[in-house]
DNA sequence: CTGAAAGCGCTTACAG
DNA sequence: CTGAAAGCGCTTACAG
């Protein structure tokens, strides 16, 4: 049905052996026979089987990238670098939306280590999880595991990590630099980074708003509960001036539920959302955020992978810091 | 290195033949012999080779998806409802980002078929191409291949065409019946698809605008490029008071546009996006768009490769009507 | 109900 | 420079 390489080796009069070794470019073939095969390799339009190949060479070029949603924008940016780069490198992704359900993960995790895959990308710091570690620890405890803003430890597990919480702490010191009296922190689930923004958050009205009680709530995932939320916040709090979002879905929604409310942005109420969000720079107004610097998160994921796979030493846990990009749903700041 | 067929037949003092079949869940086991190797293949937590596997049963379990961008996020939504699909039948995905250079098709395809995929779906009106097409008859000529919004005429290819053409006709008469006196068109980059949403407008204007001369440009992709494109629109032609915006990404920088250059939205200039999108109803103001039934598509995508899979016969080539979603950037329709 | 044997398509020492 | 042979881990008739 296929055309192999035993059915070349006959047709030019050679071992398989021979096609073998022209099939991988390796030395030891005589200059005219390896011509001889390779016009006939080319004729008959041959391409190796990778399954046969890796079972023999104990390798399968394939590696493993899991997250939750691949609708997630923020997370198919990383995707996007880390296919490519990989793919460069003669590897393929094979991409699986998990979900959140952690009791699913454990079955990606086997179909992965069924298919010999040589490494493990987790998109995401909700895979920062026990369910997950143990995972791990059964199925694919000796193959290379990098974490994009998330780690745990195990031998195998590398992790890279934005500092999410220094940089919404920032955000709420530029807010206190704009003249904010009332600044309130919006989050959707409870992952392990939203926890850390929320950290940051508490840390940063700490320093910037002593004395003042933070004002942080946790609110369903979805546009009508964000637009819910900020009513229920300007409700109950008709003085907040700021609201801090833990990402740029959410601040984008919450653009909407002010102006709905008849408060301007941001004059009334100033805004920021997390990611850098591609579109943040086209809502009106458009949209100061902080850059958790994904890109940089994903081209060390890969080169972590990369470095692994060729038996190198990599740094286990790696921070990157992050960086407030300034727009127009913030006040300009005082100058110093 | 790792637990195979063999060491739990020894374990278990059978052959190898007997934990394949109790691995396969096959019958013709004795119940006590069966019980006693499920428990040593749990113990040992062992997990077969799929290469192995597939090597000899000739099926990879594997489906391949090519798309130009996996940020796209338009396509993504339809890889999550396929790739969720096809998970849950066993099958795993290899996607690949395969930018918008035909000559860099050729490759994937060919790493496709060394990895022994066991059908293709490509992502995207821009597949249905020439060099495409003599890719597929070269190295994947009796693979079900279906193509999502695109179709070329081969033996092996299925086409899931949304009538888009029909849909931005649609849109036209919706700009006649809310009172549009100068509608004009604008696109990016010239796909099959935007081709077919051009002559779309194009049919509209003849229909709905008799003797008004059509106004369809091409576009740069890009938020700079649309801005630019949309404030020389209307620099050009003053009167134009409805722009039908070729996606709602673009649609959205276009309102971004028009409110730099003082225009109200609907009421000097009426907005209309394609794809439905998850922002469209987020936009200030929120954004009519015609809906491309983008998941129906890639849901009967799935259905055909699962069923193409399993030798039945499907539709060559199918047609989804499309609907026009109206929000707040169009004006309210005169009643009939 | 069970096992020996062949074979899937390839690579890799080893011997010449 | 070349080939015969073994083996990667599995499945599947076939014979018992």
């Amino acid at each position: 049905m296929q055309i192999t390489i035993y059915d070349i080796a006959r047709m030019a009069n050679v071992s398989a052996s021979t096609v073998s070794r022209v099939v991988n470019n390796k030395p030891n073939v005589n200059p005219k026979t390896r011509a001889r095969i390779l016009k006939l390799l080319a004729e008959h339009n041959y391409v190796p089987n990778e399954a046969a190949r890796g079972l023999v060479t104990q390798n399968s070029h394939m590696i493993g990238i899991l997250l939750t949603d691949i609708r997630t924008t923020h997370h198919t940016q990383g995707v996007y670098y880390i296919e490519q780069e990989l793919s460069r490198h003669g590897y393929s992704c094979i991409i699986h939306n998990t979900g959140r359900d952690e009791q699913n993960w454990v079955h990606y995790i086997q179909e992965l280590r069924q298919r010999k895959v040589e490494a493990l990308i987790l998109m995401g710091s909700i895979y920062q999880s026990d369910t997950m570690k143990e995972a791990i620890a059964l199925y694919l405890p000796d193959l290379p595991v990098v974490i994009c803003n998330g780690y745990f430890s195990a031998p195998n597990v590398y992790g890279i990590v934005s500092d999410e919480q220094g940089g919404v702490m920032e955000c709420t010191g530029l807010l206190q630099r704009t003249g904010c009296r009332r600044p309130a922190f919006l989050m959707s689930r409870s992952t392990p980074s939203n926890e850390l923004k929320k950290q940051g958050y508490l840390d940063g009205m700490g320093r910037y708003f002593p004395g003042l009680a933070p004002l942080a709530r946790e609110i369903e995932p979805g546009a009508e509960s964000t637009i819910a939320g900020t009513r229920a916040l300007l409700g109950e709090h008709p003085d907040v001036d700021g609201i801090i979002f833990s990402d740029d879905n959410m601040a984008m929604v919450g653009l909407r539920a002010l102006v709905d409310l008849d408060k301007r942005v941001p004059e009334d109420v100033q805004v920021i959302g997390i990611n850098n969000a591609p579109f943040s720079s086209l809502t009106i107004p458009s949209l100061t955020s902080l850059d958790n610097m994904l890109y940089d998160v994903s081209m060390t994921a890969v080169r972590h992978v990369l470095a692994l796979l060729l038996g190198q030493r990599v740094s286990k846990k790696m921070f990157i810091s992050t960086e407030v990009v300034v727009r127009a749903s913030t006040l300009p700041q005082a100058a110093y």
